[in-house]
DNA sequence: AAAACTATGCAACTGTATTGCAAAGTTATT
DNA sequence: AATAACTTTGCAATACAGTTGCATAGTTTT
């Protein structure tokens, strides 16, 4: 059989083991970033390291993105069907100081910057922090 | 007597302990921006909690600005004179993923965001990273 | 000089991230 | 089909940033 979601983990290399689809589906019911201690908190019982460790394979191989919002606690969330990491695929992130929730924008692509002589970029890491539609109503 | 930076710490209203002066000497001495522990490194024998509460003392004062530049340690810099921490004031910050140093490149403002309706701002924090001139020579 | 307040130092603790290693499971080879 | 090689998972333990409580020292106010 294989879960729904197989497709989108063997298109990255990853191998569709019953654990990935199962994390696979819990962070595309997420309607924010998550972070692996969140992830945890979604089973009943589940080791930590293996949560951490199909994360970071996730990660790697571009099924999920790392937002660091600066909570001391790395967020994560599905790449877009497109994404590849790139500068031109990054988007900003919102984190709520209110409620706390980390927010893709997906639609808001990070604004190009002029780096001095010599510098190279790699990626970019935007946060914007404020309060969510949620919270300011 | 009183050193060189009881003025800027006095118009912050951070009294000029020998501490913080110590402290603020430091991070003058910077090109880059620093951690708590590398602060600590700085000195022969200091106590890190002290260093700690200087650090977030001078934050809230804004005498200097944290960056989470997603090395899991915070990174502060001190603020430029006329800094009040505004959105307006913000500018970008640079990791370089060789050296591991974290920039503040004060002549480049973080671009302004169009937010979701109901979304309010607050501050940003903007981290490129990448290979710094240094590390590219 | 005493009281009130602020800053410092030490000990202890919390929580995130991470590594090593052994067991279980999977895939490839003979 | 049995074995070997490799990958994934689970458990234990560790590293380290950040933080809090409390007692002492220092400073300011009354």
């Amino acid at each position: 059989m294989g879960s729904n979601y197989d497709q989108q983990l063997i298109e990255r290399n990853v191998k569709p083991t019953a654990m990935r689809q199962l994390v696979y589906t819990v962070l595309n019911e997420q309607k924010t970033a998550i972070s692996l201690a969140e992830l945890e908190q979604k089973f009943e019982k589940v080791d930590r390291v293996t949560l951490y460790r199909t994360l970071k394979t996730f990660e790697d191989k571009k099924v999920i993105h790392a937002i660091e919002d600066g909570t001391g606690s790395v967020k994560y969330a599905l790449c877009q069907d497109t994404c590849e990491c790139n500068p031109k695929d990054l988007h900003v992130h919102f984190h709520c100081t209110e409620c706390g929730q980390t927010y893709c924008l997906n639609d808001i692509q990070v604004p190009g910057i002029n780096l001095p002589q010599n510098f190279t970029l790699e990626s970019v890491n935007m946060v914007v922090k404020g309060v969510c539609d949620e919270c300011n109503k």
